[in-house]
DNA sequence: TCCAGTGGTTGCATTATTAAACTAGATTGC
DNA sequence: GCAATCTAGTTTAATAATGCAACCACTGGA
């Protein structure tokens, strides 16, 4: 039976879901950003298993989102810090905050503002190589030019 | 036992993930994005059990991100479409995108580009308001002043 | 030394996922 | 018009993931 492994998919997004597309990950992570570290912050904060946070962190460094360091305050434990891969999730944060704000009828206890000057920031939006604007149906899917040959599922 | 449910989570991103948060949703709305409607399309196309299909398929239409359409074609089956909350999950979906084309080791067979003139699109960015780009450092949560007062837990 | 906290592991009950078989109605081929 | 096939599921039984609680070795502080 066995949970499919999406991690050779063609798919862009469906090799990012391999890596963080489960429950708890991206809450790991979005602690990560608020500058958790420690199993026991994670643990209290998210509220999971601890047996469970164990194989998520495990999964999240051997992917290389996460990565081990040997303490910071001087205890003999480890912390689990972002790696730059680990960072590069940040817009995908912000966009799933954002559209919960958009779309969910209640606010919300907490904004995202700009550290410099507390104001909220912009909605993130995709916009073409000159700077337009683009929604979805402003936008296309295009082979690759820099791939040779190769099998075109789950495009 | 019970799978947690974030839905009543104080923390946008949790709720985001309690609509779309597991394996096959965001395959199916990225299948929609493409312009897939019928069941056997999906189906097909992404490959998963056909009992988890409709389940999955279920809960999007009740998190009003699908939503049911006798058909198009003229046939007596029905289709599923994106909302417009469906379609605010645009942002997020491109950023998935993007985080696999930038620390994936090999490129992949398509790319996103703009159907006006067929280059490829800018990288999401998120930006202050007067338009500085912002890194995970330069951001921090505030309290949301329109909010009275909320238990705070899953910031 | 004692004792709480850290960072797990183990065992077991419960729930989710899966493939495969099955089905009722719609559509197509002839 | 009738059989074959397609559609959109449901059912079943096996396997995998999840959750909770208990346990445990090691650390750090009083």
């Amino acid at each position: 039976m066995k949970r499919t492994s999406l991690e050779k998919a063609d798919c862009p997004i469906a090799r990012s879901l391999d890596a963080i597309g489960d429950w708890w990950s991206l809450l790991i992570i979005r602690d990560a950003f608020l500058g958790l570290r420690r199993f026991s912050e994670f643990q209290k904060n998210i509220g999971l298993a601890k047996n469970i946070l164990t194989v998520r962190l495990r999964a999240l460094v051997e992917h290389g989102i996460l990565t081990t360091a040997p303490a910071s305050d001087g205890s003999a434990y480890q912390e689990y810090v972002l790696t730059p891969k680990g960072r590069g999730l940040f817009p995908i944060l912000v966009a799933l905050r954002q559209w919960s704000e958009e779309f969910s009828a209640d606010a919300f206890p907490t904004l995202l503002v700009d550290r410099d000057n507390g104001r909220p920031v912009q909605k993130l939006e995709l916009r073409a190589e000159d700077g337009r604007l683009l929604g979805p149906g402003d936008t296309e899917l295009k082979p690759n030019p820099k791939v040779s040959r190769r099998r075109r599922v789950l495009a």
